[in-house]
DNA sequence: AGAATATAGTTCTAGTGCGAACTATATTTG
DNA sequence: CAAATATAGTTCGCACTAGAACTATATTCT
């Protein structure tokens, strides 16, 4: 039965989500920062800065979300605002000298403390993983643009 | 390089696991529940209840969570507690009788409201993503495991 | 039986997730 | 140009997340 197999895919990707997030979680929290901290970092890292929006759309953080991250960040010194000259309502958010030298260095070690997990993996199979996923996350897009545009039209 | 490629399935996997979320909770918000609270109807729906433990190892739902989260449907009058006559430190949880009701109108609702997405799939392809995910799962936690291990040894 | 240890569930804290309402600035349209 | 509409970011409320500390009961070991 499809509908039975399809609830299985969605909890072990579920599972896998969790799995992966408490495995990373576990070395970026020793570092002292959150996950969500991280990913910020890890983004800006080796870049001239960008805004909460393309912020956004690198990171899994919501917009609501991100003001709060970002005020942590800011607190600890790493990154700071600056008003946007082509947009009065943006903010061009950039790491500090500390946060970009912050970021050189945890971020290799991150990468360091995965290496156990990747070595699991070879290209090919990591190629047909990446390739299965995409078609999934394409159906739950579309999907959701059709259910958006059904509402539309409702 | 390997590195690069772990992370593009990191990054995808995350990606559908949030995407699949918000395809989901749009459908069960309009039925008052939260994503947690229509996981937890749901695995106790058609059941004789079961103890939290039980519920965690189910659903997603950790125990410092679960608390809160069967307060909240104990309060809508979906389910009680009683306590298990074969251990003192646990609790049976269970449908009340409005709590299976209302699983048995929301559940095949729910399985509606996925249908559309369901079908892009056929069977090979669901067989296909679930073995790739689960041997993503067992590497996450093998590394884990050894992880922890390691840290034993130190 | 008594002591050490393990387990079930609750409570606490800081941080995150999401939608919705809100402010301020941009863009589009009549 | 003025009005309508869209967008960037903040704020708010409620629920959830993880981990850690805690209480109470079970289990294990000598």
């Amino acid at each position: 039965m499809r509908e039975k197999r399809f609830l299985m895919v969605v909890r072990e990707l579920m599972e896998c989500a969790r799995g992966f997030e408490r495995y990373s979680a576990a070395h970026v929290r020793e570092l002292g920062l959150t996950p969500a901290q991280f990913d910020i970092i890890a983004t800006l890292g080796d870049t001239q800065g960008m805004t909460c929006k393309e912020l956004g759309e690198k990171t899994l953080i919501t917009k609501g979300t991100m003001t709060g991250v970002l005020d942590r960040l800011e607190g600890k010194g790493l990154l700071n605002r600056h008003h946007c000259a082509d947009d009065g309502r943006s903010w061009i958010t950039k790491l500090t000298p500390a946060g970009q030298t912050f970021f050189e260095q945890i971020f290799p070690a991150h990468m360091k403390s995965l290496r156990p997990l990747i070595k699991r993996f070879d290209d090919r199979q990591l190629d047909d993983m990446h390739r299965q996923l995409q078609q999934l996350r394409l159906a739950f897009e579309e999907s959701r643009a059709d259910a958006a545009e059904a509402r539309r039209a409702a």
